[in-house]
DNA sequence: ATCTAACTGTACTAATTGGTACAGAACAAG
DNA sequence: CTTGTTCTGTACCAATTAGTACAGTTAGAT
C-alpha cells in the first residue's frame, strides 16, 4: 500500500500540470504535445494511454482547474462572504499576474479565447465554470441585498457580470501592457460603484 | 494609369484582410499561412514578397487594424462626444459580435492574448493602440468633468480603464457563452455608474 | 524597344506536428 | 506462481508547418 500523502504526483497529473502551465504561458495552440511531454518527463505512449488526443488533454486540464478552484486550492477563489473578500477578490488576480511578471492573463480565459467553434466539449467546460463562478459572485450581492445592506434596486446578477468582465478584461489588458494599472483602476472604479449601492446604516434603521 | 477608385484590392491587402479574418475567427496560432493564401487566392511567393515572415504579416495586420479604427472605417470606433455615443459604444461591440454569431471576441484582443513574450514588436503594436483608445475614452470623461457636467471627483482615466476592461472581458465572455447577456449586463451597470457621476443641472447652476 | 524593378508561379526542403503500433514491464488479484 | 490489467519505451508514420530558391512575367520609365 502506497502512502498517498507522500506519493509523488502521478504521471497523469504531472502531464496535466505541465500542460496547464504551458497553455497559460504560451496558449493552447502554441503548445505542442512534445513540449508537454518534455516538461512533465513523460513519453508519448503515456499520453495516448491517459488521454484520447490533445483535445482530451485540454478537457482534463479544464476539469482539473475547475475542481481546484471550486475546492479553494488556488490563490484566487470565489468564496466571497464579506466586503473585504470582494476587495481582495480583484487583488488576488493582480497578485497572481504579478507572480508571473504580468506576462500571462487568466488561465481559463486564455484557453477560452482559443477554443474553436468545433470544440463544443471544451466550450461547455468553460461555460459551466463561468456560470458557477458567476453564481458565486451573484450570491454575495444577493445576500447583501436581502439583508438590506444594499439598495433594493441592486441587481446581483448584473453586478456579478460586471465583476467577471472587469476581471477577464483587466487581466488581458495587464498582459498586453505588462502592467496592472488599467486593471487596478477598473477594479477600483468597480468597487467604488458597488459600494455606492450600499444603504447607510441609519437609513436602514429608519 | 489605373483608376484607384475602381482598382481591385491589391494582393497585399487581400492577404491582410484574409489574415485578419482568419485570426479573428480561429486565432493566430491556429491559422496557417497556407490557409491565408488559399482564402486570399495568392501564392507563397507573394507572401514572401510582401512580408518577412508570419510575424511580419501579423504586424501588418495590426497596423492595418489600427489605421482602420483610428480612421473611423470600422463599425466600432472611439469618436465619443456625447452620452449617447458612450451608450452606443458598448452596443456596437455587441452588434459586431452578433454579426458573427457570437463566435468571436475582439480581433485585437484575440491576437493580444496569443502574442508570446518574445514577440515584443507585436505587443508594442497592441499596446500603442490600447493607449490611444484609452486616451480617446478618457478625453470624453475629461471634457465632461471640465465642463462641470461630471463631478469633480470623477477620474477620467480610471473610467476609461473600466470601460476598456468591461469591453474586452465582455467580448470574451460573450464568445465563450455564445450569448451577449453577461456583456450587456456589465455594460448596463458600467453606464449606470458613469451616469451616476453626473452632476444635476440645478446643482451646477447653484 | 529596352531596361529595371516590382511582382508571381512552381517546386522544393527541413523540421515539426499529432497520432499509432507494438512489445515489454510493472503490478495487483487469485 | 499465474493471469490479466495497467502502464511505459522505442520506433515509426503521414500530414502539415514555415520558409526558400529561382526562373519567369509584368509594368512603368526612358
Amino acid at each position: 500500500m502506497v502512502n498517498l500523502y507522500y506519493m509523488e504526483q502521478s504521471t497523469r497529473e504531472r502531464m496535466i500540470n505541465a500542460a496547464i502551465d504551458l497553455f497559460h504561458q504560451q496558449g493552447v495552440n502554441a503548445t505542442s504535445i512534445d513540449q508537454i511531454l518534455a516538461k512533465s518527463g513523460t513519453g508519448k505512449s503515456q499520453f495516448s494511454h491517459y488521454f484520447k488526443n490533445k483535445e482530451g488533454l485540454i478537457h482534463s486540464c479544464l476539469v482539473y482547474l475547475d475542481e481546484a478552484i471550486r475546492g479553494g486550492l488556488t490563490p484566487t477563489g470565489y468564496d466571497i462572504r464579506t466586503w473585504k473578500d470582494l476587495e481582495s477578490w480583484f487583488q488576488k488576480y493582480i497578485d497572481f499576474q504579478k507572480s508571473v511578471q504580468f506576462e500571462r492573463s487568466c488561465p481559463i480565459g486564455t484557453i477560452g479565447n482559443e477554443v474553436s467553434s468545433d470544440q463544443e466539449l471544451l466550450r461547455q467546460d468553460i461555460k459551466l465554470f463561468l456560470e458557477w463562478s458567476r453564481s458565486q459572485m451573484a450570491r454575495f450581492f444577493s445576500e447583501k441585498k436581502a439583508s438590506g445592506e444594499m439598495s433594493a434596486a441592486t441587481r446581483p446578477e448584473e453586478l456579478a457580470d460586471l465583476c467577471m468582465a472587469v476581471m477577464q478584461g483587466g487581466m488581458l489588458l495587464t498582459k498586453i501592457k505588462r502592467n496592472p494599472d488599467m486593471f487596478q483602476n477598473a477594479a477600483t472604479q468597480t468597487l467604488q460603484y458597488v459600494k455606492s449601492l450600499r444603504v447607510s446604516k441609519t437609513s436602514r434603521e429608519r
